[in-house]
DNA sequence: CTTAAAAAATGAACTCATTCAATCTTTTTC
DNA sequence: GAAAAAGATTGAATGAGTTCATTTTTTAAG
């Protein structure tokens, strides 16, 4: 009852994702060994696998800690988005890009991803499939704003048009964290170019 | 200069790959162990990592020329496709998700795709990228095409409509392996949703 | 306070993927 | 055709992730 055991408990888990994901920003994902993070965060091998599953989902876990972050700042940008559908699509995924690389290398990007799609049955992939089921949703309900103030014109699927430029972005991202050359100024200027159709097609003619 | 060398390095090429794709259809990926590949296909495991630089490789491989029969498929159905841009679109992308899995499981997709995301610079997972690539290339021609056939509107920017149709498709491929339990057709329709807007504001009006 | 039961931590042992120095085979040279 | 060079094969050794029987710590019961 006293919740010492608990205390412990939530302790450690900080503590073993404190030293894991100071790890992998020191040293990368491959060259940090189980035996480092959890001597680092000052528990045995055996306990670290007690806390994670392996050590991909303790890079998800990470992971989604930065998408979450992702999550919030869109949350603004959804809530008063730029008048045109364009603009309004390309600001936020703009966001989503640029707070991409600010924690996290291409390297754990990659390892991250594989991780989730590999094992998508483990608590971590699951939530961060959840995350980027809500970052889909968060490019839906922009669409479905747009629509509401007129800039997108009605009878249109907004939810389908969302999932769709999701999905694209997603599937470019993927694209930059796979080629280790590719800048983000790149990316960006590519998707743009494949939102424009969709955004000028779906938008209301006077405000195109 | 006579080639037995050569000969006895293509077969022995053949045998591996055989090898790795019979263990990998009966036990599943993980549970094929590179020495049971090596003992299948009569070589040592040395000889094997001469072949494929590792194990993610050979599947990479194999899902490789699974995928270079489905642009082969879609190759007959770019060149006289359905006259509607809707039907032309689905037609094509329904006959890449039915092969799909014909020879390979979700489990084997799920790691080909994670290896190649993870270790992009490795051979075969350049060329399972560049496959990605052409298939992304074949949904931008058909979409010239219908264009050109006065299908879909002049003006539209057809390569960008086929890229993000393809990477949505590709996206939402990725989903329907991540989980065990959707059937083929959930992911058919999903996809038949999110194209119908695109497909139908870049059809000419009378077209429609 | 003592004891029994439950929960967690531990690290040595185990499993494989991967490497590499030694060996063998094929090709080229003279 | 013998010898040297080049090219491949081999499998024991390596090393990192993962497991699990044992030990320790915490909680609950009497």
């Amino acid at each position: 009852m006293t919740g010492l055991r608990a205390k412990q408990k939530a302790d450690r888990n900080r503590r073993i994702l404190e030293a894991a994901a100071s790890l992998f920003r020191e040293v990368g994902y491959d060259s940090a060994r189980i035996e480092d993070i959890a001597e680092r965060a000052e528990v045995s091998v055996g306990t670290f696998y007690n806390y994670y599953e392996n050590k991909g989902d303790i890079l998800v876990a990470t992971v989604s800690m930065e998408v979450e972050e992702v999550l919030e700042a869109g949350k603004a940008i959804v809530e008063n988005p730029p008048s045109t559908t364009l603009e309004a699509l390309q600001v936020l995924i703009d966001q989503y890009f640029d707070h991409s690389l600010v924690y996290l290398s291409k390297e754990m990007w990659r390892t991250a991803m594989a991780t989730s799609i590999q094992q998508p049955d483990s608590p971590f992939s699951r939530r961060y499939t959840e995350l980027d089921g809500r970052l889909c949703d968060q490019v839906s309900i922009l669409v479905q704003k747009l629509q509401l103030r007129g800039a997108v014109m009605p009878g249109i699927d907004a939810v389908a048009v969302g999932q769709m430029a999701f999905n694209n972005l997603n599937m470019m991202f993927l694209e930059f964290v796979k080629d280790e050359a590719m800048a983000l100024e790149t990316l960006k200027e590519r998707v743009a170019r494949q939102n424009r159709p969709l955004a000028v097609l779906i938008s209301t003619p006077r405000m195109q």
